[in-house]
DNA sequence: GTCCAGGGCCTAC
DNA sequence: GTAGGCCATGGA
């Protein structure tokens, strides 16, 4: 029945009255925090399952070692790469993952992230996802905030800031809830960044401020949103 | 000491 | 197909 609702005014108007109250209550989170398109990527890696705070440590220790290039990357040896990236957690895999991206864009694109992002979007988000390390929310975060593509990211946080407002129930997956955003959101670089970036922020602050926070937005909305559903 | 943070892969059922 | 284990740091 959830599914039957996809792409009715009132979920476009409705995702829209939330992102601008999630704006107005956060302000504008300025995602990716990385200096540039390959510095996105790496980070994108490095935050998985960690908290950003301990993937910028890792972000940072690369960066002052020099070794923010695909060619250093792959040239250097393992446990180099490990050392400098142990904050972020999983520092093997991640460091496998890294060099394992790095030969991918040589052997493929000749090291420019020009080319690799002048493909058409979806060919390239399936590309990416057969990269090992590369799942839906690591790549959909590199195509929106690397490639400024209009890929919408969705997480755990997306799910259980929709499921709590009634928009969907548990069976959405998460291509589903992809498609559900792209479907009713304009499209536009600037919402889908600050939309992904503002429920990730709203889902710590809400996690960090226990559930008694009275001007808690999705609260609101939830009860908004039982009033408009049939 | 315990919990959890901006995942994804692999294996067993 | 899916639940659960694995990876194994650092801050609160």
């Amino acid at each position: 029945m959830f599914k039957n609702r996809i792409g009715t005014m009132n979920d476009r108007k409705l995702l829209m009255s939330i992102f601008n109250k999630l704006l107005s209550h956060y302000g504008p989170r300025h995602w990716w925090p990385a200096r540039t398109r390959f510095e996105i990527i790496i980070s994108a890696i490095l935050t998985q399952n960690v908290s950003w705070h301990n993937a910028k440590k890792a972000l940072c220790s690369l960066r002052s070692a020099g070794l923010l290039t695909p060619m250093k990357i792959i040239s250097s040896n393992h446990d180099v790469i490990a050392s400098r990236i142990k904050s972020s957690r999983f520092y093997n895999e991640k460091t496998k993952k890294l060099k394992t991206f790095c030969s991918y864009l040589l052997d493929n694109y000749n090291g420019s992230l020009n080319k690799m992002f002048s493909k058409d979007m979806e060919a390239l988000r399936e590309e990416l996802l057969t990269i090992k390390g590369f799942g839906r929310e690591t790549v959909d975060s590199i195509l929106l905030y690397a490639g400024k593509k209009l890929s919408f990211v969705s997480d755990a946080y997306t799910a259980r800031f929709l499921i709590r407002l009634g928009l969907i129930d548990k069976s959405f997956d998460y291509e589903d809830i992809r498609k559900y955003f792209m479907d009713n959101l304009p499209k536009d670089l600037y919402t889908y960044n600050e939309y992904h970036a503002l429920i990730v922020h709203h889902g710590w602050a809400t996690c960090k401020a226990k559930p008694v926070c009275g001007e808690c937005v999705v609260k609101r909305y939830c009860q908004h949103i039982k009033n408009l559903t049939p």
